[in-house]
DNA sequence: TTTTTAATTCTACATTTGTAGAATAAAATC
DNA sequence: GATTTTATTCTACAAATGTAGAATTAAAAA
Protein backbone atom coordinates (compact mmCIF):
# COMPACT_ATOMS: atom_id res chain seq x y z
CA UNK A 1 0.00 0.00 0.00
CA UNK A 2 2.07 3.24 -1.30
CA UNK A 3 0.71 6.76 -0.92
CA UNK A 4 2.02 9.39 -3.47
CA UNK A 5 3.05 12.37 -1.99
CA UNK A 6 0.08 14.61 -2.11
CA UNK A 7 -1.73 11.45 -0.50
CA UNK A 8 0.41 11.25 1.86
CA UNK A 9 -0.42 15.01 2.96
CA UNK A 10 -3.17 14.68 2.68
CA UNK A 11 -3.30 11.38 4.96
CA UNK A 12 -1.51 13.44 7.92
CA UNK A 13 -4.45 15.93 7.67
CA UNK A 14 -6.74 12.92 8.55
CA UNK A 15 -3.88 11.68 11.26
CA UNK A 16 -3.30 14.52 13.00
CA UNK A 17 -7.21 15.06 12.95
CA UNK A 18 -8.41 11.23 13.39
CA UNK A 19 -11.44 11.72 11.48
CA UNK A 20 -12.50 14.52 9.18
CA UNK A 21 -15.15 15.94 6.67
CA UNK A 22 -14.05 16.99 3.63
CA UNK A 23 -14.64 20.73 4.49
CA UNK A 24 -12.02 20.17 7.47
CA UNK A 25 -9.81 18.89 4.55
CA UNK A 26 -10.21 21.45 2.85
CA UNK A 27 -9.43 23.86 5.75
CA UNK A 28 -6.77 22.22 7.24
CA UNK A 29 -4.75 22.92 3.85
CA UNK A 30 -2.29 26.24 3.98
CA UNK A 31 -3.12 29.07 0.90
CA UNK A 32 -3.39 28.73 -2.09
CA UNK A 33 -5.91 25.54 -1.08
CA UNK A 34 -6.27 23.27 -3.41
CA UNK A 35 -9.27 22.93 -5.15
CA UNK A 36 -12.54 20.92 -3.50
CA UNK A 37 -12.36 18.22 -6.90
CA UNK A 38 -8.68 17.64 -6.05
CA UNK A 39 -9.03 16.59 -2.76
CA UNK A 40 -12.26 15.09 -3.28
CA UNK A 41 -10.04 13.00 -6.17
CA UNK A 42 -7.85 12.37 -3.72
CA UNK A 43 -9.87 10.87 -1.34
CA UNK A 44 -11.66 8.52 -3.35
CA UNK A 45 -7.96 7.06 -4.81
CA UNK A 46 -7.49 6.67 -1.23
CA UNK A 47 -10.65 4.86 -0.44
CA UNK A 48 -10.11 2.41 -3.69
CA UNK A 49 -6.48 2.15 -2.24
CA UNK A 50 -8.43 1.57 1.22
CA UNK A 51 -6.02 3.45 3.50
CA UNK A 52 -9.31 5.24 4.50
CA UNK A 53 -12.90 5.23 4.76
CA UNK A 54 -15.85 7.15 5.69
CA UNK A 55 -19.03 7.18 7.31
CA UNK A 56 -22.10 8.23 5.38
CA UNK A 57 -23.58 11.80 7.21
CA UNK A 58 -26.93 12.82 4.96
CA UNK A 59 -24.71 14.22 1.70
CA UNK A 60 -21.04 14.47 3.61
CA UNK A 61 -18.64 11.69 4.57
CA UNK A 62 -16.72 11.08 7.86
CA UNK A 63 -13.58 10.06 6.17
CA UNK A 64 -10.81 7.90 8.47
CA UNK A 65 -7.98 6.22 8.15
CA UNK A 66 -7.59 2.87 8.08
CA UNK A 67 -4.12 2.58 8.89
CA UNK A 68 -2.18 3.78 12.03
CA UNK A 69 0.56 6.34 11.26
CA UNK A 70 2.81 4.40 13.12
CA UNK A 71 2.12 1.26 10.78
CA UNK A 72 2.59 3.47 7.77
CA UNK A 73 5.75 4.91 8.63
CA UNK A 74 7.19 2.14 10.03
CA UNK A 75 7.56 0.90 6.57
CA UNK A 76 8.85 4.02 5.38
CA UNK A 77 11.92 3.35 7.72
CA UNK A 78 12.17 0.07 6.97
CA UNK A 79 11.72 0.35 3.34
CA UNK A 80 14.52 3.24 3.49
CA UNK A 81 16.92 0.86 6.04
CA UNK A 82 16.49 -1.58 3.51
CA UNK A 83 17.41 0.60 0.44
CA UNK A 84 20.21 2.28 1.48
CA UNK A 85 21.98 0.62 4.52
CA UNK A 86 21.74 -2.72 3.49
CA UNK A 87 19.31 -3.49 5.75
CA UNK A 88 21.31 -2.47 8.64
CA UNK A 89 19.09 -0.70 10.88
CA UNK A 90 22.36 -0.15 12.99
CA UNK A 91 24.37 1.54 9.88
CA UNK A 92 21.04 3.94 9.51
CA UNK A 93 21.16 4.60 13.41
CA UNK A 94 24.35 5.84 13.48
CA UNK A 95 23.73 7.42 10.42
CA UNK A 96 20.86 9.56 11.92
CA UNK A 97 22.59 10.08 14.87
CA UNK A 98 25.30 12.02 12.76
CA UNK A 99 23.65 13.48 10.00
CA UNK A 100 20.43 14.88 11.28
CA UNK A 101 20.85 17.95 13.51
CA UNK A 102 19.96 16.59 17.03
CA UNK A 103 20.84 19.21 20.26
CA UNK A 104 22.36 17.79 22.87
CA UNK A 105 19.54 17.84 24.92
CA UNK A 106 17.59 15.40 22.43
CA UNK A 107 20.61 13.29 21.98
CA UNK A 108 20.29 12.78 26.04
CA UNK A 109 16.83 11.64 25.36
CA UNK A 110 17.50 9.88 23.05
CA UNK A 111 19.48 8.59 25.39
CA UNK A 112 17.61 7.22 28.18
CA UNK A 113 15.04 5.94 25.26
CA UNK A 114 18.03 3.04 24.26
CA UNK A 115 19.13 2.89 28.17
CA UNK A 116 14.90 1.74 28.91
CA UNK A 117 15.00 -0.16 25.60
CA UNK A 118 17.47 -1.88 26.60
CA UNK A 119 16.86 -2.58 29.87
CA UNK A 120 13.63 -4.29 28.24
CA UNK A 121 15.88 -6.97 26.55
CA UNK A 122 16.98 -7.77 29.81
CA UNK B 1 16.25 16.33 -7.22
CA UNK B 2 13.73 13.67 -6.79
CA UNK B 3 14.79 10.36 -8.15
CA UNK B 4 12.04 7.75 -8.80
CA UNK B 5 12.22 4.23 -7.12
CA UNK B 6 13.86 2.53 -10.30
CA UNK B 7 15.92 5.34 -10.66
CA UNK B 8 17.17 5.08 -6.68
CA UNK B 9 17.63 1.47 -7.21
CA UNK B 10 19.93 1.95 -9.95
CA UNK B 11 21.91 4.78 -8.26
CA UNK B 12 22.28 2.84 -5.61
CA UNK B 13 24.54 0.18 -7.74
CA UNK B 14 26.28 3.07 -8.66
CA UNK B 15 26.58 4.11 -5.06
CA UNK B 16 28.28 0.68 -4.41
CA UNK B 17 30.74 0.61 -7.56
CA UNK B 18 31.80 4.13 -7.17
CA UNK B 19 31.49 4.32 -11.00
CA UNK B 20 30.40 1.68 -13.81
CA UNK B 21 29.67 0.59 -17.14
CA UNK B 22 26.51 0.12 -18.05
CA UNK B 23 27.36 -3.96 -18.63
CA UNK B 24 28.42 -3.37 -14.54
CA UNK B 25 24.83 -2.42 -13.85
CA UNK B 26 22.94 -5.33 -15.82
CA UNK B 27 25.25 -7.32 -13.72
CA UNK B 28 24.76 -5.74 -10.83
CA UNK B 29 20.81 -6.46 -11.40
CA UNK B 30 19.03 -9.88 -10.05
CA UNK B 31 17.01 -11.99 -12.36
CA UNK B 32 14.72 -11.59 -14.03
CA UNK B 33 17.29 -8.70 -15.58
CA UNK B 34 15.68 -5.32 -16.86
CA UNK B 35 16.08 -4.82 -20.24
CA UNK B 36 19.24 -3.01 -21.46
CA UNK B 37 17.00 -0.58 -23.15
CA UNK B 38 15.67 0.29 -19.56
CA UNK B 39 18.82 0.76 -17.84
CA UNK B 40 19.65 2.80 -20.78
CA UNK B 41 16.15 5.04 -20.44
CA UNK B 42 16.90 5.31 -16.51
CA UNK B 43 20.66 6.17 -16.78
CA UNK B 44 19.79 9.30 -19.77
CA UNK B 45 17.16 10.93 -17.39
CA UNK B 46 19.24 10.49 -14.50
CA UNK B 47 21.87 12.41 -16.48
CA UNK B 48 19.07 14.88 -17.83
CA UNK B 49 18.60 15.28 -13.86
CA UNK B 50 22.09 15.97 -13.31
CA UNK B 51 22.41 13.31 -10.65
CA UNK B 52 24.86 11.64 -12.59
CA UNK B 53 27.11 12.15 -15.23
CA UNK B 54 29.60 10.05 -17.38
CA UNK B 55 33.12 9.99 -19.16
CA UNK B 56 33.14 8.91 -22.50
CA UNK B 57 35.25 5.84 -23.38
CA UNK B 58 35.07 4.77 -27.14
CA UNK B 59 31.69 3.64 -27.58
CA UNK B 60 30.40 3.12 -23.95
CA UNK B 61 30.16 5.31 -20.89
CA UNK B 62 31.34 5.10 -17.18
CA UNK B 63 28.46 6.63 -15.14
CA UNK B 64 29.22 8.65 -12.03
CA UNK B 65 27.37 9.91 -9.20
CA UNK B 66 26.95 13.30 -8.69
CA UNK B 67 25.64 13.80 -5.42
CA UNK B 68 26.75 11.54 -2.47
CA UNK B 69 24.54 8.90 -1.22
CA UNK B 70 24.64 11.01 2.15
CA UNK B 71 23.63 13.75 0.80
CA UNK B 72 20.53 12.12 -0.98
CA UNK B 73 20.12 9.86 1.98
CA UNK B 74 20.31 12.84 4.26
CA UNK B 75 17.12 14.60 2.65
CA UNK B 76 15.09 11.45 2.56
CA UNK B 77 15.09 11.53 5.83
CA UNK B 78 14.79 15.02 6.65
CA UNK B 79 11.78 15.04 4.63
CA UNK B 80 10.57 11.59 6.61
CA UNK B 81 10.66 13.80 9.96
CA UNK B 82 9.15 16.99 8.66
CA UNK B 83 5.93 14.70 7.25
CA UNK B 84 5.27 12.70 9.82
CA UNK B 85 6.79 13.91 13.45
CA UNK B 86 6.23 18.28 12.69
CA UNK B 87 9.80 18.25 12.08
CA UNK B 88 11.01 16.73 15.80
CA UNK B 89 13.96 14.63 14.84
CA UNK B 90 13.96 13.60 18.54
CA UNK B 91 10.27 12.38 18.33
CA UNK B 92 11.47 10.64 15.01
CA UNK B 93 14.46 8.78 16.89
CA UNK B 94 12.50 7.74 19.52
CA UNK B 95 10.19 6.04 17.08
CA UNK B 96 13.03 4.45 15.44
CA UNK B 97 14.42 3.30 18.24
CA UNK B 98 11.14 1.35 19.18
CA UNK B 99 9.97 0.70 16.21
CA UNK B 100 12.80 -0.76 14.31
CA UNK B 101 14.06 -4.10 15.14
CA UNK B 102 17.21 -3.33 16.65
CA UNK B 103 19.16 -6.26 18.09
CA UNK B 104 21.13 -5.57 22.01
CA UNK B 105 24.05 -5.42 20.42
CA UNK B 106 22.86 -2.57 18.07
CA UNK B 107 21.16 -0.90 20.87
CA UNK B 108 24.33 -0.86 22.44
CA UNK B 109 26.59 0.10 19.66
CA UNK B 110 23.80 3.25 19.36
CA UNK B 111 24.40 4.17 22.49
CA UNK B 112 28.54 4.46 22.12
CA UNK B 113 27.51 6.43 19.19
CA UNK B 114 25.82 8.87 20.77
CA UNK B 115 27.60 9.37 23.62
CA UNK B 116 30.61 10.11 21.22
CA UNK B 117 28.49 12.53 19.84
CA UNK B 118 27.59 14.09 23.20
CA UNK B 119 31.27 14.25 24.23
CA UNK B 120 31.91 16.05 20.49
CA UNK B 121 29.17 18.88 21.50
CA UNK B 122 30.83 19.48 24.97
C1' DT C 1 36.76 -6.87 -43.67
C1' DT C 2 32.58 -8.99 -42.67
C1' DT C 3 29.95 -10.39 -38.86
C1' DT C 4 28.66 -10.26 -34.25
C1' DT C 5 28.02 -8.03 -30.00
C1' DA C 6 27.22 -4.23 -27.07
C1' DA C 7 25.83 0.61 -26.01
C1' DT C 8 22.91 4.23 -27.05
C1' DT C 9 18.99 6.81 -28.85
C1' DC C 10 14.31 7.20 -30.42
C1' DT C 11 9.89 6.00 -30.15
C1' DA C 12 6.12 4.08 -27.72
C1' DC C 13 2.77 2.94 -24.56
C1' DA C 14 0.33 1.79 -20.27
C1' DT C 15 0.04 3.38 -15.52
C1' DT C 16 0.23 6.67 -11.86
C1' DT C 17 0.11 11.30 -10.22
C1' DG C 18 -1.34 16.15 -9.64
C1' DT C 19 -4.73 19.00 -10.70
C1' DA C 20 -9.23 20.67 -11.68
C1' DG C 21 -13.65 21.88 -14.73
C1' DA C 22 -18.52 20.40 -15.65
C1' DA C 23 -22.28 18.06 -14.08
C1' DT C 24 -25.08 16.32 -10.52
C1' DA C 25 -27.19 15.71 -6.12
C1' DA C 26 -28.36 16.91 -1.78
C1' DA C 27 -28.70 20.10 1.95
C1' DA C 28 -29.16 24.71 3.79
C1' DT C 29 -30.97 29.15 3.34
C1' DC C 30 -34.13 32.51 1.87
C1' DG D 1 -40.72 26.05 -2.78
C1' DA D 2 -36.75 28.40 -5.17
C1' DT D 3 -32.07 29.36 -4.80
C1' DT D 4 -27.60 28.99 -3.16
C1' DT D 5 -24.03 26.29 -1.27
C1' DT D 6 -21.47 22.11 -0.60
C1' DA D 7 -19.97 17.34 -1.47
C1' DT D 8 -19.27 14.05 -4.80
C1' DT D 9 -18.56 11.90 -9.29
C1' DC D 10 -17.09 11.92 -14.01
C1' DT D 11 -14.19 13.34 -17.28
C1' DA D 12 -9.88 15.21 -18.71
C1' DC D 13 -5.30 16.13 -19.40
C1' DA D 14 -0.33 16.98 -18.81
C1' DA D 15 3.68 15.19 -16.54
C1' DA D 16 6.27 11.47 -14.58
C1' DT D 17 7.28 6.56 -14.30
C1' DG D 18 8.28 1.73 -15.63
C1' DT D 19 9.22 -0.81 -19.29
C1' DA D 20 11.04 -2.16 -23.65
C1' DG D 21 11.15 -2.80 -29.12
C1' DA D 22 13.42 -0.96 -33.42
C1' DA D 23 17.04 1.37 -35.31
C1' DT D 24 21.65 2.95 -35.23
C1' DT D 25 26.35 3.07 -34.21
C1' DA D 26 30.63 1.60 -32.85
C1' DA D 27 33.74 -1.72 -31.22
C1' DA D 28 35.32 -6.53 -31.05
C1' DA D 29 35.84 -10.90 -32.94
C1' DA D 30 36.29 -14.00 -36.58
Amino acid sequence: MQLSNSEEHLMNYLWEKGSAFMKDLLDAYPEPKPAPTTVATLLKRMTEKKCIAYKEYGNSREYYPLIKKNQYFSKQVNGLIKNYFNDSASQFASFFTKETNLTQKELEELKIIIENQLKKLK
